[in-house]
DNA sequence: CGCCCATTTGACAGCTTTCAAATCGCGTGG
DNA sequence: CCACGCGATTTGAAAGCTGTCAAATGGGCG
């Protein structure tokens, strides 16, 4: 097994391999790359909007996301990251960062210097294209998430990013689709679909007398997979899975 | 000057090297790219959802749109794109499509092979390395429109909107920032920002009578850029463009 | 036990949508 | 050159989804 679990490089080895396994060169080389071991607080701040960053950062444990704050003081949080995956690339390329990056929850995260990943990238082009991917695949999940704040309703766009954190949970290997812990405050979770806390609270209560999803406290259980992905307009195919971790959905 | 404007891939050389100028060999290497041209019509679909794409597609004239439609019929415009974009770059090496694009006005487009576009990336770092940039930079509007539809009003949202099209089409060499032509219905726009037309014609209206933009049938000139930039909440830092395209603004 | 933050709930306001109808612009055909 | 027709723009009135404001409830932690 090639990811073996020892370095705290595997999340992000397995991560860039759901495409396609690395050769024990390519795999030996993505291990030797400079790295630092960090632990983070919940609400810590990776990068900051305007931040000059000079290296990328590799979630091992934990969740983070990415948020703006808009003129009126309002977040939009633009994404959420887990194990695995790679969190401040397309800061540090593009040279000055135009988002924050916080820590939702405790972390362990891996430092890498931006050249050094790059080099690889280019010198190993089956590592390049994995990142480059991986790049795309976010881009896709932003876009996936556009169309859910604009044209989807409370109901609709809620629905649709717990089916979301259901499956790349599952696909990260951090549980099972259908049972996992929200890891995220009603507020988080409202600036995630851009809406009102008040409005979020409401909503949820409506899926779970509906018998979509199971709440218990600060922890959601999906109920009813097929009538919530319904009530999502979710498919799965956004998210660019492989197809050996989509067996137990369609 | 290494960008002639005799071969269909100049538009695409000159975005890549936004950056930092291109060597001659590099230049030589991209322009020696199979290629084909092709004209296409308004309205005419460049990638449908689902899809499996083998080439890319360079933008040399026109404008077209990324946009998917969800369950309830409505749609969402993802990005417009224009001269020098590459358009599915992001379909092509994923796989399958996960949403269309389409033409917005009549075009002329280059396609070229994925294959050979990805070749080129590895082969030559520097090629690669500003491909990869312009994907960043996708990313980085990507996440500036779900901040724009899901934590703005109305109003700062289509000013915005009109602000980041301003720059856009002038970096790309399509005119001054403060007047151009609207290349987009009121309908077409009202699916940008997450609205409907007939919201997005009051608004507009407010805008005009507020003297921060002039129309004329279907088009908008910028009447004061500096109250439309600010009624927009609009900074140009997320379009990542070089500083020699940002002289004239702040 | 008491504080603090998150959740929950209610009443009301408001931005945006919906539904229709009128007007306008412009290419087409008489 | 003018009438016609269709799509885009405008406008009005009313409904509705979501936001705002406030207060109550609940759970975790020192």
């Amino acid at each position: 097994m090639s990811t073996s679990s020892a370095s705290p490089l595997a999340p992000l080895l397995a991560k860039l391999q759901y495409c396609a396994p690395f050769n024990v060169s390519d795999d030996a080389a993505l291990r030797a790359l400079p790295h630092e071991v960090k632990k983070l607080e919940a609400g810590t701040y990776i990068v900051r909007d305007g931040d000059k960053q000079t290296r990328a950062c590799v979630m091992i444990s934990g969740f983070s996301y990415r948020h703006k704050v808009v003129a009126d003081g309002a977040r939009q949080i633009l994404a959420l990251h887990m194990r695995g995956d790679l969190v401040d690339l397309q800061n540090s390329f593009l040279g000055t960062a135009d988002h924050n990056v916080q820590t939702l929850t405790a972390c362990e995260v891996v430092y890498i210097p931006r050249d050094a990943l790059k080099q690889l990238a280019f010198e190993r082009p089956v590592i390049g294209e994995a990142m480059w991917r991986d790049t795309l695949v976010d881009g896709a999940i932003f876009r996936e998430w556009i169309a859910n704040v604009g044209r989807r309703d409370a109901r609709t766009r809620i629905a649709h990013v717990l089916c979301e954190f259901a499956l790349r949970l599952e696909a990260a290997g951090l549980g099972d689709h259908r049972h996992w812990d929200l890891p995220m405050t009603q507020e988080q979770l409202a600036d995630v679909v851009g809406l009102t806390a008040v409005h979020v609270n409401r909503t949820l209560k409506t899926l779970d007398r509906d018998g979509l999803i199971n709440r218990t406290k600060r922890s959601v259980a999906v109920a009813n997979w097929k009538a919530l992905a319904t009530a999502g307009d979710f498919t799965s195919g956004y998210l660019h899975l492989p197809e050996h971790k989509l067996g137990l959905l369609q």
